[in-house]
RNA sequence: GCUGGCGUAGCUCAACUGGUAGAGCAGCUGAUUUGUAAUCAGCAGGUCGGGGGUUCGAAUCCCUCCGCCAGCUCCA
């Protein structure tokens, strides 16, 4: 009997001779106990598996440790089977759903009869800790369609999950003391790898996330490997907390969203008013400086125009309800679109008018279900950075160079980091899937030549057109989504959007639907988790308060403040109380400068400034040189 | 929209298993004239989310509607 050779090729270019049906943990070992220890998972031939997996022939093999961003994505997995084992324990008619990874942690979805409550999640967690301390090793099996049917006879989820396997796929179950899921792996080598997790939240999710099926209810949890991670990662949702827009929203004055008014809409309070119009303005300027022209259109119409747009079919549910005029229905606007596109049709267009650019802060209405509102970011009443760009075929990779220089610009300018992301044809697609594709192919030709990294989206893509999302990263690294540019090759038809060419014969135009900011409202509540509410200078809503130490100096802050507000710097003196409590107040509301007045500024005509949040550390300086300071922040649009 | 939790003064929160609502901050008034994150005192402020019910009696229990929060679904 002879036990056939294999070849394993480590990522260093080695060369390992093993035994066939070795198993990825053995190579570990082969290569050194210190790495059989670390190993978590490994890659063969690029694919995850376990380390228990037997190798048959011959592959490409890298051992991953704590070190590998996908090893934590094992690790989570396998966090979601233990509490999946934790919950079986205590609650045995539990059914279980899936318990996947995900970015943060994992969830894991259970069939119970009644809600878990936070007690009953500190229970689960404890429970978790002794399978952890247990370390029952994750066993992986193949079965048979039949052999599953029996192992999950008393799982409905699971059969039903079991039916969707074709006849020859592979079905493997994994098993740890006693708990068996139906699951294609891979797993770490056994449940004491779990040491630093925590369960989060409990709540509702539809069973394969359809609203017409059952309510499962989801557990969320997140574990790493070292505990400095695990702290790291609950500290920054502390940080997020702190950060809610609602919460600043409230403590700064900024908004707020009343019950009386409806749900939704958001009331605009002065400060808040006053960043929204200070980006309003410099948005609009740069537009202008881009060769955009500015439109206006009004926010209800003749719901006739969307019919032509399409609208009334596929997007009816997201509309308010029709206000009727004596056999006229008219609808609050959800898109600014179709307006647009009545404009270029009102006249006979050249192609060496194109591209057309026509911008509009329009203010869009959607009947959003009232679940899925929150706070500025989902809103009903919302008023879009909109534009719709009219270009010849032959215009479309110049023009989306240029809206990805302005994004850049405009970006950079309010301190985001970003990622870019390019969306293909979706299945549904409308139109030659062959004009589609090729457009496709010019956006991401686009992208190519300016060396940027992006990611793709296959088949994200609208059903009129492919797109460029432009995701924006903020201060505390999470995601927004920032600006959209889609290619639009069915509203040039159902409008009948044509320019003349050279050969004097009408040709179809290319709309691109553009957003650089996304809505004002999106993009102010997302500004303001973004600097924690501590807004650069040029947008804080109050730039500098000057505080005189004692009355007999309020003579002289009123002079300072009057001189700063004749510099275009919003600026108030605040008197009364004492220093400390005013000093409290205005690093509270984040005032990005205090100017102190007493008796030595009176006299030499300066005064002590005290920077937002830098505590003690103040600086005397002439009154001039402190206002041209301030002024320049504001031209520059400096951070901070 | 769905599932669960929640809704008390402008804000943040108390009020044991039903006994008739209280504190801090903010506001107002007065005193204090202040040198770098809360000076002191007084006053005022609530039909306990709306409506209905049970009860001698409801912020508290039940029903219903509205809203908020988390998640699902959906999106600028």
């Amino acid at each position: 009997m002879s036990i056939e050779q294999i070849r394993i090729t480590l990522p260093n270019g080695d060369v390992l001779e093993m035994d066939g049906g070795s198993t990825a943990g053995d190579v570990a070992a082969a290569i050194g106990p210190g790495l059989a220890k670390a190993a978590v998972a490994a890659v063969v031939n690029g694919e995850t598996v376990g380390l228990a997996e037997p190798i048959e022939a011959d592959a490409a093999i890298s051992i991953l440790t704590e070190k590998n961003p996908e090893s934590l994505v094992v690790l989570r997995h396998s966090a979601a089977h233990i509490l999946a084992t934790a919950v079986r324990e205590l609650r045995p008619g539990a059914g279980i759903g899936f318990g996947p990874a995900i970015d943060d942690g994992f969830y894991y979805d259970f069939e119970v009869d009644k809600p878990f409550t936070p007690e009953d999640l500190e229970e689960f967690e404890k429970k978790m800790a002794e399978v952890a301390a247990a370390d029952q090793p994750f066993t992986r099996r193949r079965v048979s369609k039949d052999e599953a049917r029996e192992l999950f006879s008393d799982d409905p989820l699971k059969l039903e999950r079991l039916e969707e396997f074709d006849a020859d796929e592979v079905i493997t179950v994994y098993e740890n003391g006693g708990f068996l899921d139906l699951c294609k792996g891979p797993h770490v080598p056994s449940t004491g790898k779990l040491v630093h997790f925590k369960l989060l939240s409990g709540a509702g999710a539809y069973w394969r996330g359809d609203e017409k099926r059952q309510m499962l209810q989801r557990i969320y949890g997140t574990a790493f490997h070292k505990k400095s991670a695990l702290d790291e990662h609950l500290n920054r949702l502390e940080e997020a907390k702190k950060r809610d827009h609602r919460v600043l929203g409230k403590e700064l004055d900024l908004y707020s969203i009343q019950e009386e008014v409806g749900q939704g809409f958001v009331l605009w309070h002065p400060k808040g008013a006053i960043i929204r119009h200070t980006i309003e303005e410099f948005l609009k300027a740069t537009l202008l400086e881009h060769e955009y022209d500015l439109v206006y259109s009004p926010q209800i119409a003749s719901e006739e125009l969307y019919k032509i747009s399409g609208h009334l079919e596929v997007f009816e549910e997201d509309m308010f309800p029709a206000m009727d005029d004596n056999g006229t229905r008219f609808r609050m606007k959800p898109m600014n679109c179709p307006h647009h596109f009545m404009i270029y049709k009102t006249q006979t267009r050249s192609y060496r008018d194109l591209p057309i650019r026509f911008a509009e802060l329009g203010t869009c209405y959607r009947y959003e279900r009232s679940g899925t509102l929150h706070g500025m970011l989902r809103v009903r009443c919302f008023t879009q950075d909109d534009a719709h760009i009219f270009v010849r075929p032959d215009q479309i990779a110049d023009e989306y160079d240029r809206l990805l220089d302005l994004a850049d610009y405009l970006l950079t300018v309010f301190g985001y980091e970003y990622h870019l992301a390019l969306a293909t044809r979706p299945e549904k697609a409308l139109g030659d899937p062959a004009v589609y594709d090729a457009a496709t192919e010019t956006l991401r030709g686009v992208l190519d030549r300016r060396g940027v990294g992006y990611e793709v989206d296959e088949g994200g893509g609208a059903f009129y057109g492919p797109k460029i999302d432009v995701n924006v990263v903020d201060a505390i690294g999470r995601e927004w989504q920032g600006g959209t540019f889609q290619l639009d090759f069915e509203m040039p038809e159902r409008f009948g959007l044509v320019y003349i060419g050279s050969d004097n014969t009408p040709h179809k135009a290319v709309v691109i639907h553009r957003t650089l900011l996304g809505s004002m409202e999106r993009f102010v509540g997302g500004l303001i988790e973004h600097y924690g509410g501590a807004f650069p200078t040029w947008m804080s809503p109050e730039q500098v308060r000057v505080l005189p130490v004692g009355e007999q100096w309020h003579e002289s802050a009123s002079a300072l403040a009057a001189d700063l507000k004749g510099a275009g710097i919003r600026a108030s003196v605040e008197g009364r109380e004492t220093l400390g409590y005013r000093i409290r107040e205005a690093e509270s509301l984040k005032i990005p400068y205090m100017g102190v007045v007493g008796e030595r500024e009176a006299a030499d005509g300066t005064v002590a400034v005290r920077r937002r949040g830098a505590g003690k550390k103040q600086e005397v300086m002439g009154r001039e040189q402190f206002i041209a300071a301030v002024v320049e922040q504001v031209e520059t649009k400096a951070l901070g």
